[in-house]
DNA sequence: GATTCTTTTGAGCAATCACTCAAATGTGAG
DNA sequence: CTCACATTTGAGTGATTGCTCAAAAGAATC
């Protein structure tokens, strides 16, 4: 009945997200993507329906990869906190000896970059960050109740900045290529995390 | 035939640059141009050489803009380090009152939205940014000579770390579009700068 | 091998892209 | 007013966009 299939569905969608993530979806069009994929533009539809939903489709691969990552370092590390701070640092470092170089992050990339005709990619991309700050706030409230962050702490704040610090890396690491620079806002950054542990006078 | 009035160079530009930061390099179109400067393409060529020397002309526009507002806050402000602390309050604040919304910094933008075959667009816009760095080194530089940040703060790692700052909290009030998270966040980044300030143990 | 069904193909669609240029229309000099 | 020049106009350029669909090409069942 099933023949089988010529083309591998996840390798496809793995290399449309990756040219999508470099290029943008504006910047994309489909004789990249028939390039790309290896694949001619009746195949494409008939895979996924259009640009627009294959694109949707890159989007929702690349934030469940984040979401498992995250889960990974976190069950990785000893604590919490330094499970956060290893992610941190993980940024300044990748690009040494990691094949892939470290870029912005595909979600913010998108939300920055939809325009008000494609209102669908902003909102599904801020809506992933969203469950990705909920992750986060998820980690601190788990801090504090292992008692390694104190209670007058707010998991949501702490989340926000976290977030926040995280982007300003990964721009500076694709803006830069990978220098000192990057590793050494990483550190820094990381450090702000680990700062927040638990200290008897507070 | 009507002829429209001789068109004002400023203006349009103005009208250009806005539009370009709103949407992007590649999603505005020669039609979106035509409609937002009133000008039909032959004008539009005849001013401007180009879709992509407009564009950079528009860069530099903000990047002057960009470099004569963080001067007129440093003239402003009591010290060098507040003044500082109030250019990062003014991102989380200018949402509720101006007419113009905080947006991400568009050499930013421009440095993530460059694709390969437009390498002059994100080459002048990181040039643009390396330059704003350097006017934060100069700041902090300045914050030493006259007592405020102790010396053994390296002036080039704290420009890095608040430009990524800067970065960060535009972002988020871009995406939220004015939340309470963002001032707080503002606040918070505008802290971490006052706290460089000078005490007596170091 | 014949038949049926599923999947791939790629030429070609209308629409849009950035852009051009000869003609129309203003302005300033005499 | 007349003429020379500068600027604006907008229909139209070829190229490219996202996308379609009739035809071709396996794979499975008989």
């Amino acid at each position: 009945m099933q023949r089988a299939t010529p083309y591998n569905r996840d390798d496809a969608l793995k290399a449309a997200q990756d040219l999508f993530w470099r290029k943008g979806y504006h910047a994309t069009s489909l004789k990249d993507l028939e390039a790309a994929l290896n694949m001619k533009p009746g195949s494409i539809y008939a895979a996924f329906k259009s640009k627009h939903a294959l694109y949707l489709n890159c989007l929702e691969r690349y934030f469940q990869d984040a979401v498992a990552d995250l889960e990974a370092r976190m069950e990785a590390a000893p604590s919490v906190l330094e499970a956060l701070a290893d992610y941190l640092r993980a940024f300044g470092k990748e690009h040494l000896a990691s094949e892939t170089p470290v870029r912005v992050c595909m979600l913010v990339k998108t939300a920055l970059d939809a325009t008000d005709d494609e209102p669908e990619l902003r909102d599904r991309a801020q809506t992933y960050l969203a469950n990705m700050r909920s992750a986060f706030e998820a980690c601190f409230r788990k801090a504090q109740a292992q008692g390694e962050l104190s209670a007058d702490h707010d998991p949501a704040h702490l989340a926000v900045n976290l977030q926040a610090d995280i982007t300003a890396i990964r721009i500076e690491a694709q803006q830069t290529g990978g220098a000192i620079t990057t590793s050494w806002l990483a550190n820094r950054k990381a450090q702000d995390v680990l700062a927040l542990r638990q200290t008897p006078d507070q």
